[in-house]
Order: structure tokens, then C-alpha cells, then sequence
DNA sequence: GTGTCGCTTCGGCCGCGACCAAATATTCGC
DNA sequence: GCGAATATTTGGTCGCGGCCGAAGCGACAC
């Protein structure tokens, strides 16, 4: 009686970090599996399908049994509307709205993802990682390579740290506006936060722009080349 | 490192019982002292005042001091935004999306606010409950009668329920097409879910929207004169 | 059949956070 | 000044839920 449907009950779904990162994964549109998930997630298979069934009873998800996998989709786009919504609030953050000014190609050009470099500039980025033998594609995965690993620690990342934390440390990513793949996961976030700490761009105060100073711009094109 | 901006922080906020209920009290744009906003959620002041903290930082409430009173609202729209996507969600709630019928016009005649009815419908209500004296509004405040504690006990509600219950019975609403208020809290829910158990009217599935059968047109006409 | 892989269920551990009562500010009315 | 009202802080209890390992189930491959 008392509480009729609640807009609590979905908060909470989303309020998890585990769960909350499993939709930001699937945010991209292609359907993962539950291990995929609970990889991104970085939590026990035991700990994902938990969550998943909870998302699913949630009307958050839906699922395609195939074979011995299951495959997770967001259930709608009302859902992804939602997600955004909330990244939207996420990012700013209690900052107050500012810059009218010509929003749409700087955010085709460099934005936030989530936490990582997307946009042409992550694309660009993802690209030029590939062609170095820095990171490897096999069959849709993405990994580091030894090589990649001393490039990174040479620009200053904390290798240990990202392998440390429970994200997977590369996961491509569907770009919204280029329709190719950047990188996420620890290490595409590191890079974005490196960046920043080395003041090649910041981030438009909110928005979700990233904007490269002329240095930065520069010092980005000879970055791994 | 890892996190970054979190879905997950602002989702935990809007995840929260107590939290939720304030923020949808909060949707109708006015402001509210941290002592209604306690009642709303149904908390002692202790608790209310905790979690009213953790919204502030969260960014996504503002306050203003006036007096001994602190006065809060959303802190943007971008807020209500959300908080009327994940409404959204909630409604539906793994329902899929149907009817893409005339929305507007019957949206403004009669929809369902969070839980409890709105539009004219709603507002109409309101106006004959205060006319009859089944509720009394002195100064802002709205309560219930002992005449209209009678009468709705003999529409079939539980009087004892909705005193238990730990909101408020009731509770005024300003109404977002009407312009006028609307009553909400435990009563206004428990009045909605009366009629639907009557079936005088029923929600139209993936919408907001309440639709009145002939003969429950008729009857809310009758009801309480 | 046996082995392997993907996923779920079960049982138990542990910590975060929601909650309240009581005590402590702060502001108003007089 | 003194009380009354509003709001926050403190201290402490308690339960929900996230987490994992181990075991169970089903689907493939051989």
C-alpha cells in the first residue's frame, strides 16, 4: 500500500558500484556475457550472477539464453535514457551550468566517457595504441602488451595499481559518435587522468568536453608514435 | 583512480527509502524546511537531517538558511531530470512500452503523481475533499477531519494502515499542469489504489496516464457529496 | 560415457549505513 | 536574560546486502 512504485527501488539498483559498472559497460549497446560482466565489474561469477538476476527482476535488463552463454542487453532505451541522466548528474557533480558556447563539435571531438577518452580523440587514441603493438586485439579482447607496459610506466602510469584494482585493465568500448571502438578499463582511465595531471586538457566545467591545450594537442600527437 | 565519476555514488543517494521520498517531495519544485522533509520521509529529524547532508554533498540539493529554518530544493534541473527518468523507469518497470495513443490531453486530465492521482482529476479531488471538510488546510498544512476520517473508513480504507504508516498522511502537491495543489502522502496513495481496486479506473501500462471507466466517471462524481 | 566450461545456488562472513535517543548548537520570542 | 523551537552532532545498535568459496546443474566437445 504504502509506496506504490518507488523510485527507490531502481536507485538502488544502479547505486552499487559492481552493478553500476555493468550497465555502464552494456551502455554501449552490444550484449555481454555474465562472465564478460562480472569481469567488468570486477567481482566473483558467484557475486555477478547475483547482481544480474537482481538487475533482471529490476526491469533493468534483459536476457538471450545461446547456447551455454547468456547474453545481457539493457531492456530498453528508457533504461540507457536513465543511466545517462544519471552520468550526467554524476559529472558535474554539484557544479553550477556554465558554457553556452559551441557544444556539440568539441564534444565530438574529446569527451568523457564515463571515465575514459572518447570521441575522435579516443578513437585517434585507440588507434595509434593498436598500430604500436602497445595493447593487442584478439577476437574482440583487448589486452596490454609487454611492450605497452613499459611504455605506460615510462608515461608515468602506476602499472601495479591499475592490475591491482578489480577492473579489468583494458575493455574496448563502442564510441557513441564515431561508431569505432575506444579503450576503457583502468588503463584507458589512467591515461585520461595522466593527461589531466600533466595539464595536456582539462575538462569543461560541466560538461562533459575535454579540451586539449595547444602543448597538450601537440604532446598527444607524438605520444607513443 | 579507478572510480572516477560514479554512477554509482549519485545512484546510491537516489537508492536510499528515506532519500527517494524526500527528493519526489521535493519534484514539485517548492522549497521545504529539513522538519517537513523529515515527516515526508517518514524518519525521526536526526536521521532526516543526516541524510539531508549527504544530499548536499551529493550536489543534489541546495540549501538556504532563512531564520532557524533551512529551506531545501533541488539543486537543478538537471536533478529533476533524473529523478523523472528513473520515475520513469520505476513506473514501467520491465513493463514494455506500448500506446503511443493521444498522450498529452489525457496526461493533463488525470495521471498518477509518483503514487497518488494528479491532473484536474486530481486537483478536482482535492477542491471537493476541502469543500466538504473531510480535510482541513490551516496555514499550509493539510490534515484529515474526524468527518473524513469517517467517510474514508466507509470508501473502504484502513484508517489504522495509513496512521501506521511512518509518512505522513497527508500532504499537499503542487500540480505540475494544473498549477494547483493536489493531495498526496499515505492518503492521497491510499485514496488512487482504492479506486483502482474498485475499478473506476486503471493505469494505462507503460504510461503514466489513469484512465476512468463511464461508470467510474460517474461515481468519483458522486463521491463524497 | 568423461572432462570442461559457464552459470547459478547455498552457506557463512563481514562491513556499511540507516536508524533513534540524548545531548549540543543556533535562532527566535518575550 | 530565559524558555521554546529547529536543526545538527554523537554514540551505539542492528539488519540488510555485498562478497566469496564450494557445490550443483546444464550445455557443449570429445
Amino acid at each position: 500500500m504504502q509506496n506504490g512504485p518507488s523510485i527507490s527501488t531502481v536507485g538502488a539498483l544502479m547505486g552499487d558500484p559492481a552493478r553500476a559498472n555493468m550497465l555502464a559497460a552494456l551502455m554501449s549497446g552490444q550484449a555481454l556475457t555474465a562472465g564478460e560482466l562480472a569481469q567488468e565489474a570486477g567481482v566473483a561469477p558467484a557475486t555477478a550472477s547475483g547482481h544480474l538476476s537482481r538487475l533482471l527482476d529490476g526491469g533493468l535488463l534483459s536476457v538471450e539464453k545461446q547456447g551455454r552463454h547468456r547474453y545481457f542487453r539493457l531492456a530498453g532505451p528508457d533504461v540507457g535514457a536513465a543511466i545517462e541522466a544519471l552520468m550526467e548528474l554524476a559529472d558535474r557533480s554539484g557544479q553550477r551550468r556554465v558554457r553556452p558556447g559551441p557544444k556539440d563539435p568539441e564534444m565530438r571531438r574529446a569527451r568523457v566517457c564515463y571515465d575514459h577518452l572518447a570521441g575522435e580523440r579516443g578513437v585517434e587514441l585507440f588507434q595509434r595504441l593498436t598500430q604500436d603493438n602497445l595493447i593487442a586485439l584478439h577476437d574482440g579482447a583487448v589486452s596490454m602488451t609487454d611492450r605497452g607496459e613499459a611504455r605506460f610506466a615510462a608515461f608515468g602510469l602506476d602499472i601495479a595499481a591499475l592490475k591491482a584494482s578489480r577492473r579489468p585493465v583494458c575493455r574496448t568500448c563502442l564510441d557513441w559518435s564515431e561508431r569505432r571502438l575506444h579503450l576503457a578499463g583502468s588503463l584507458g582511465a589512467g591515461l585520461l587522468d595522466r593527461m589531466f595531471a600533466l595539464r595536456w586538457a582539462h575538462r569543461l566545467k560541466g560538461t562533459r568536453i575535454v579540451r586539449f591545450t595547444p602543448k597538450g594537442e601537440a604532446e598527444f600527437r607524438k605520444l607513443f608514435s
